[in-house]
RNA sequence: AGCCCAUUAGUCUAUUGGUUAGGACGUCAGAUUUUCAUUCUGGAAAGAGGGGUUCAAUUCCCCUAUGGGCUACCA
């Protein structure tokens, strides 16, 4: 019978996780789902130096928001933990003992400065077979000026002479590497820890983990790996290396702030109360749902002749995954195309979004009295008006949106054309709108719109624009008709009057209208 | 500097030893709309360059260029 599909994610806690490594995370979980396999959390915080603080909570909390859910790992029970690679250090010492044994590995008692000295010495220095027994360690007879108990070392791993290192990555193919390319790269640090390549193979191996899915930058560390997995006789796993993501610069994606007309782009999926993380900006804040983020993430560099219009939802992309279908060449992170998958998914999904949304609008009214306020039913009436106007559910965006419905106009924009016009059939105008007045004192909302229509259709649109400006301060948006329907009478009546007493010039003052012409 | 990897429009990509090189986002134009948004219709836009192999190359091979990764007591 056939193994079992295991796969890991294996992020270190240096820093919250970003989009890369969510990808990573996603590429993992839909292959296990796929497959019906196991997808494993571990956490490798073997480098001390470098953690910080919360931010395993941030990775957790993360995958929670995108409902990637592991079935074993860090904070869950499962048969292969500890899940995190600082409560395993005496597996490691267990099986570093085997390769001394073995004297696979030697003892190393250079410190920086002699390293930057070969450096300089040695054009491309490398330790490995070609140099190491010229250098302060174990190996060399001849020069063994310190012993182990006074001095401080590490432990390096011997890798083979002259050896090609070859194997078969599903994405990226054959790759070839010779070990005199290599560093004896060093697998225990003089603080008596495991690094990375080392901590990551046993686990891996005492995981029964299959297939590794990790990004790209890893290829040129897999020939350590695998020289690791040798010296123990392991049965190797299948390596799949994942193309890098960049920014529109073809950088590496880093900490950045949020710049829309820069094409900067956010690169932390969610918000945290940790300030040590020092979040700026997050697609959760700038209002990208977690089921457009890794739709997103799963377009990065992947295709399918299936994929009618690129919007699929998780259980969609389990059935349609394949590393197959994952390109070699980097990624740039497009994030307008986000934004378009994300205004499609909430045009899929208007219930849930509604509700999203309503909760917001209601905090935001209830904060400040002089909002006007509505009931239930209207407030879904105007979600469903702004709803296809919608890209990012966040508070900024819907009540920039949907504020004149709570509150008079700021200020006016009119622009010089508008002007002219106004001042030009000023009498016409003003009698209308007071009109327009009188029949809303009158109660007689329900004609008004007909009767405006056999005005004189020279003034048909300029009536329109400014009851538009004078209600909602602008010439854009929502048909203004809908908007009389949801506001009150009194309000409407007030927003015209107000209108037209602060902007008396326009219909009085001929000295200004000089000025316009 | 060494090694590894990649290269189809602005971006993500499809297909193919013979195609008008297809799609999506973006962009531009038109229609709808009192306006904006939506929606619809249409347009512009690509095989990095140079050599081979071949009747024929974007596709196969080589070189160059460009981009990226690794060369840490980081992962």
């Amino acid at each position: 019978m056939k193994n079992k599909i295991r796969v890991r994610f294996a992020p270190s806690p240096t820093g919250p996780l970003h989009i890369g490594g969510l990808r990573t995370a996603l590429y993992n979980y839909l292959f296990a789902k796929k497959n019906n396999g196991t997808f494993i959390l571990r956490i490798e915080d073997t480098d001390k130096k470098r953690l910080i603080k919360n931010s395993k909570k941030y990775i957790i909390d993360s995958l929670k928001w995108c409902k990637i859910k592991y079935d074993e790992g860090y904070k869950k029970k499962g048969k292969y933990g500890p899940y995190i690679q600082s409560k395993r250090l005496n597996i490691y010492k267990k099986y570093l003992k085997i390769l001394i044994k073995k004297k696979l590995v030697y003892f190393c008692f250079d410190n920086k400065k002699d390293i930057i000295k070969y450096k300089k010495k040695y054009k491309n220095f490398l330790y490995n077979s070609l140099t190491r027994k010229k250098l302060k360690n174990t190996l060399n007879k001849k020069k063994i000026f310190i012993k182990k108990k006074f001095k401080k070392y590490v432990i390096r791993i011997k890798t083979p002479k002259n050896k090609n290192i070859i194997f078969y990555d599903k994405i990226y193919g054959k790759i070839k590497i010779n070990t005199n390319k290599i560093d004896d790269k060093i697998i225990y640090r003089s603080d008596k820890t495991p690094t990375y390549h080392f901590a990551n193979v046993i686990d891996d191996y005492l995981m029964n983990i299959t297939h590794i899915i990790r990004g790209k930058e890893w290829i040129y560390s897999t020939p350590i790996h695998i020289i690791i997995y040798n010296y123990f006789k392991w049965k190797i796993p299948i390596y799949i290396h994942l193309p890098l993501i960049l920014n529109n610069k073809k950088q590496k994606i880093s900490k950045r702030n949020f710049n829309i007309k820069k094409n900067i782009f956010p690169i932390y999926p969610i918000k945290s109360k940790y300030k040590n993380l020092k979040i700026k900006n997050s697609y959760e804040e700038i209002g990208i749902l977690p089921e457009s983020l890794l739709n997103k993430l799963l377009l990065l560099g992947f295709y399918s002749n299936k994929i009618n219009n690129n919007i699929l939802n998780l259980k969609q992309m389990i059935k349609l995954f394949t590393f197959k279908n994952v390109n070699k060449s980097d990624i740039i992170f497009n994030y307008k195309k986000l934004c378009w998958i994300n205004k499609i998914y909430i045009k899929n999904n208007k219930v849930k979004i509604i509700k999203k949304i309503f909760i917001l609008l209601i905090n935001k009214i209830k904060k400040k009295k002089k909002y006007i306020k509505y009931n239930n039913i209207k407030i879904n009436k105007i979600i469903n008006l702004i709803l296809n106007r919608i890209k990012l559910i966040n508070i900024k965006n819907i009540w920039n949106v949907c504020k004149y419905f709570f509150k008079k106009p700021d200020k006016y924009v009119i622009n010089k054309n508008l002007k002219k016009k106004i001042i030009n059939f000023k009498t016409k105008i003003l009698f209308y709108l007071l009109k327009i007045n009188f029949f809303y004192i009158k109660k007689k909302k329900i004609n008004l719109f007909k009767k405006i229509k056999k005005i004189n259709k020279k003034y048909i649109i300029i009536i329109f624009k400014i009851l538009r400006i004078s209600i909602i301060g602008n010439l854009k948006g929502i048909n203004i008709i809908y908007i009389f329907k949801i506001l009150n009478n009194k309000e409407i009546i007030n927003r015209i009057n107000i209108f037209i007493i602060k902007n008396k010039k326009l219909f009085t003052n001929t000295k200004f209208r000089k000025n316009i012409i």
